[in-house]
DNA sequence: TGGGATATCATGGGCGTCAATGGGAATAAC
DNA sequence: GTTATTCCCATTGACGCCCATGATATCCCA
């Protein structure tokens, strides 16, 4: 199944449109869906979007909960009460509601960030810095991951 | 498998074009993969490559998390957020883009180098200086095997 | 084993297409 | 009636397609 990957920076224009990235648009058509679901990412100032894929996701996230409980009702309000179906028109482009332009800080540029299954949207500056972060975390994963591998293998065979 | 073996040093034209080596469009061809899929390495000034063993190895990687995890996220954003898919046309060319060549500080050679399931391109000079130094590294390690070796078969049977 | 022919690969250039951007008009919604 | 949204079109630069050329590697024959 095609994912999203790369990220673009597109600008707003004067009406308020951005041009979804083409290769976004193909995957999104690929999976069926018409338009981009679309919430305040729950832990950042960015929006996160996808198609059916992300629905999906959504619909067995809650689904697992009990229907009454506190956490059912959280986690319905944060990923279905939030949330918005974009439409998409047939340039490609789209308009971001204010209420998750505000969220995420965006003024007159975006950046479209692929993560395989669903895409995020950000204010460009805060993305670099999101990233600077993540890919340090990373590299820090990775030493944690190496420490425990056997490529030392004096070390593992001592232990 | 076929697998990416030897390096080879191209040339960047006056379009930003560089040659993919054969052998390594015939790999990517074989692995049925349409392009080429690279991100910036994340401990090296390299681009890492490859096709679809390469994708199915991230996406083993990114699918053992928790989709909503901070883990996720940041594995998510350096794995699939930096990468892009390089289209090859039917001369066996590709563009890298601005982002990718800086990473790696290329200018208007690069180097394909071999890994097996996946292959590095870099600057030329940049890609001699972390040969010799993986050579030297190599070096220690076999001192460091070499101890611990069973050549000497009175240590290895004395465990 | 050496030389010649052939095929393949890397390189260079021109032309057409595509994607992002900008703007206007019409329609729908408030 | 006003504003927002959708539809339609044009422009420009980047990229893909197509072709040619030279160098190198491989193959075949004497």
């Amino acid at each position: 199944m095609d994912q999203f990957v790369s990220r673009f920076t597109n600008r707003i224009d004067t009406k308020g449109r951005v041009s979804v990235p083409a290769s976004f648009r193909t995957v999104l058509a690929k999976d069926g869906y018409d338009g981009i679901y679309c919430y305040p990412s729950l832990d950042a100032p960015a929006l996160d979007a996808g198609g059916n894929r992300l629905v999906n996701k959504i619909t067995d996230l809650v689904g697992e909960l009990a229907p009454y409980s506190d956490e059912y009702d959280h986690l319905a309000t944060a990923l279905y009460g939030t949330s918005d179906i974009l439409s998409v028109d047939q340039d490609g482009r789209t308009i971001l509601p204010e209420r998750l332009r505000e969220h995420a800080g965006i003024t007159n540029q975006v950046t479209f960030v692929g993560l395989g299954d669903k895409f995020q949207m950000w204010e460009p500056s805060k993305f670099e810095a999101h990233l600077a972060e993540a890919q340090q975390r990373v590299r820090d994963l990775r030493k944690l991951l190496g420490a425990g591998r056997p490529s030392g293998g004096p070390e593992g065979t001592r232990e």
